[in-house]
DNA sequence: CACATATATATGGTTATGCGAATATAATGG
DNA sequence: CCATTATATTCGCATAACCATATATATGTG
């Protein structure tokens, strides 16, 4: 995990928006972030291919869903940062209304269980 | 203090290099940087500018010398997560070597006090 | 004032990044 | 097998970010 590389993962808004839903709500499947963020599919798509190749989320597929979740393997300071930073936008717009927009869709097995 | 602003100024290698080299080190002056991390003055002067306007660090003109530290003024989160930042980069390439390269050139009103 | 040092800014070019639109792949259900 | 839903990828373009070079400003010194 190159340090400077996370945070241009992180530096992007709608890569963020992701970031902090997943922080908050756990596991999500892209339809869930693409209706609470309100950007297009592809656009949410391709934020989340751009954080999985970086190690930043694992994705693992249930049926028709992609579940994606925060890597379990990042180093302690990475995961400091990345709640710091949710800390800090969670508050604020856009990251605020994100939440208050978000329900379930699918219901992960890791629930269910 | 826009959180994905924040986080696209710690983004840039060369500006994370400073950055660590001021949180490792208190307040430097621009040839200070200049030296330990082996840029041209122009391109580390262009960055501390972009930190400067940004918020994230202080400057103050002391004589000849213009002196950048941390700003005073961050977020918990957003020390939190430089703090972070630092960690994760410190003990790789560039910046491990540039916190052994540096060397003091002026001495701060601060610590002559 | 002339000169040296420290720092900043402007200019032009190149690359990287993000976007919308269209299309492709994968699973599910009749 | 066809249709539907979920997700991913490709393409062409616009813009932003970074760089090197040259030049400007500010301070200190003789």
């Amino acid at each position: 995990m190159e340090t400077d590389a996370l945070f241009k993962l992180i530096s992007d808004q709608t890569r963020l928006r992701c970031l902090v839903l997943l922080i908050a709500k756990g596991e999500l499947c892209v339809c869930e972030l693409v209706e609470a963020i309100g950007d297009s599919q592809p656009k949410i798509s391709r934020h989340l291919a751009l954080l999985r190749d970086g190690g930043v989320v694992d994705a693992r597929r249930q049926g028709q869903w992609i579940f994606y979740r925060l890597s379990g393997a990042l180093p302690v300071w990475a995961t400091t940062a990345l709640h710091a930073a949710a800390d800090g936008a969670a508050k604020s717009p856009p990251y605020a209304g994100d939440a208050k927009r978000f329900r379930r869709l699918a219901e992960p097995a890791s629930l269910v269980a």
